[in-house]
DNA sequence: TGACGTGTACGACACCCTGTCGCATACTAC
DNA sequence: GTAGTATGCGACAGGGTGTCGTACACGTCA
């Protein structure tokens, strides 16, 4: 699996990196547990070393607090996670479940419009 | 959620249904776990109870050996997880996955140009 | 120097889900 | 009745996740 699967918590951080860019452990602490306990603190910290291990996240230790970089865009995971399903589901193909969507009219007018136009310039 | 997410040995079971259709679950049995012990019926069993509590099979009682059904295409399925995908990640939207896919060049040629015949359709 | 605040490193734990197993029970055929 | 086959379901181990506690490093300030 090229782009590991992640938690809830671990997403969470994410989001967090993706919309902020680089943050520190106390920084994301303060948001995402506004009114906790210290303990909260090393819990950060044990996701940040999860997301490291994983390759979602750079670690920069030049300084006395480390800076945390995200280092998979949003739309790279969820591209990577659909890959994932593809692969698992429908043979590697995304074309059954996009056919799906369309025909059930879960695509919207606006996205059905932007993907056109996506696959006229892409080809 | 409205579409579950299955596990890893649900999703071989449904596998053998979508490849199949209607199975009883000796032949679920007999293909999954070729040269098992008879305990793995049991965990057919379970498995089958379990995909039955997700609204995933329909359970005939009408014979000696229930026979069970699919109830959910492999096509709604992976439709049904990608939207949760969605949800979870990029705000509901598919276009920016699908986006990520074309730049990245993820899609053969042969699948942009299906899609795009879809989407010429489906208006 | 020592106390204190801030930060990192990491072992440990409870919880949940998953896959498996065992056993009780029901039904049919003989 | 007994054998064989099914279903129903409680139970458990293993793995992943989220949390916590604690040890340790390194500043600053008295």
């Amino acid at each position: 699996m090229t782009v590991p699967k992640l938690a809830n918590a671990e997403l969470a951080v994410m989001e967090r990196l993706w919309q902020k860019g680089a943050q520190t452990a106390r920084l994301l602490r303060e948001h995402l547990y506004p009114d906790a306990a210290n303990s909260m603190h090393g819990t950060i910290q044990r996701l940040l070393q999860r997301l490291e291990d994983k390759g979602f996240v750079h670690r920069d230790r030049n300084r006395a607090a480390h800076l945390f970089t995200p280092l998979v865009s949003r739309e790279a995971y969820a591209a990577g996670r659909l890959e994932a399903l593809a692969d698992q589901v429908t043979g590697g193909s995304f074309v059954p479940m996009i056919t799906h969507l369309v025909e059930e009219r879960k695509l919207s007018d606006a996205d059905m419009e932007r993907l056109r136009r996506l696959l006229e310039d892409g080809s």
